[in-house]
DNA sequence: GAGAGTAGTAATCGACTGATAACATGTCAA
DNA sequence: TTGACATGTTATCAGTCGATTACTACTCTC
């Protein structure tokens, strides 16, 4: 049996199949959005079926709300891991932890897509509970006053932006691109850049 | 010929039908993203048929980037008419203006759409020319600085977000929901409710 | 070691969608 | 008024997609 057949042996057990299936999705779904989204090109990023992909979740709108519900709470975790320490750097340590996220394909996006989706019925309550645990966590949990969570939910939703628009590959050819990201990735964009490839579709 | 006949009457010229089509467009592109909105849904909106829609732009595409480029420029135009007067006032009258675009459906959600799809190779070349026009607009014309237009443009994303969440809705119900709409429309959520029927789907 | 549950695939289908083709009707200049 | 062009429509198609069905193969327990 070769290393190869290995990652993509039959017979996962569900749970971990179903993790792994999750993984694929976030990267597809935040690539090309929810409904420009086939179960298949998840099926094929999971290397599984696209009927399997189906039958574990139930339907592609089950698949992504168990997406973004995943997506959430993985931001959430890592803001919560930013908190200990002086109170005067937690929000740039928060703001780390967010910037970090960008390695985790499609994590991000796919949060950022969630978000113009409130008019789906379903889809839309997820996305907005969602919203709402993220705010609680920043003014609760962070003591971020109302005005601080605002305007670091502002920077938040500009980032998505910036990501959302490839923005990154005009960096250094584009006045406007250059300013934007120095403006929010203070001193971190050289380090951003070798996480977002540019044009590459897949993040 | 009856007033109803007029209103959809045939045979208008065609440049105005194309402003028709371009303004139900951008209701129904608002309301259901690029990729969810389907050509004929566009025709129904705009009382013509669907092969007609297709034929006046070429393709589905090309329509949304008519949508897009016409729906940027309008943001400018509203900006600049808020430049006149006392500086100080400027960012408020600005921020006015651009909460005053949510009475023309559709105009802010496209937007935020189009900066989703930084990934399609045509549809983002144009998303991320529109972004930069916006942007040089505020630093060069406004003349804000670039603390000042990234403060500026992150709320607008902020705005963008809490709108395609739809989450005015939860207002008065929902604290997290309540103090975020606060803090994007400082004295104007009574007023901004109204222009938005809350779950209504097209915006 | 057998059989029951688990993990997975191949085949297929109905519905939808963007686009095209063919045709119809209104308008305007000469 | 006539004919050429502009403004539209109906009918239709080829491709795509989510979902279902029926089947196979592995694995674990008793």
């Amino acid at each position: 049996m070769t290393i190869e057949e290995v990652a993509t042996a039959p017979r996962m057990k569900a749970a971990d199949r179903r993790e792994q299936i999750l993984e694929a999705a976030t990267a597809v779904f935040g690539a090309k959005t929810y409904v420009g989204t086939t179960t298949d090109e998840v099926a094929r990023a999971a290397g599984v079926s696209q009927p399997y992909v189906v039958r574990l979740f139930g339907t592609k709108e089950k698949l992504f709300i168990a997406v973004i519900e995943r997506a959430y709470a993985r931001v959430i975790d890592e803001f919560r891991q930013a908190l200990p320490g002086d109170v005067e750097g937690r929000k740039e340590r928060m703001g780390a932890a967010y910037t970090s996220l960008l390695a985790e394909r499609g994590m991000l996006p796919v949060i950022a897509n969630s978000m113009s989706l409130g008019g789906e019925p379903v889809i839309g309550r997820v996305a907005r509970a969602g919203f709402s645990d993220l705010w609680r966590f920043i003014r609760d949990e962070a003591g971020f006053s109302a005005e601080e969570a605002r305007e670091f939910m502002a920077i938040g939703m500009l980032i998505n932006t910036v990501i959302g628009l490839r923005l990154t590959g005009d960096y250094g050819n584009e006045v406007s691109a250059t300013e934007v990201l120095d403006a929010c990735f203070p001193d971190a964009v050289a380090n951003v850049r070798t996480l977002l490839p540019d044009a590459g579709e897949p993040w």
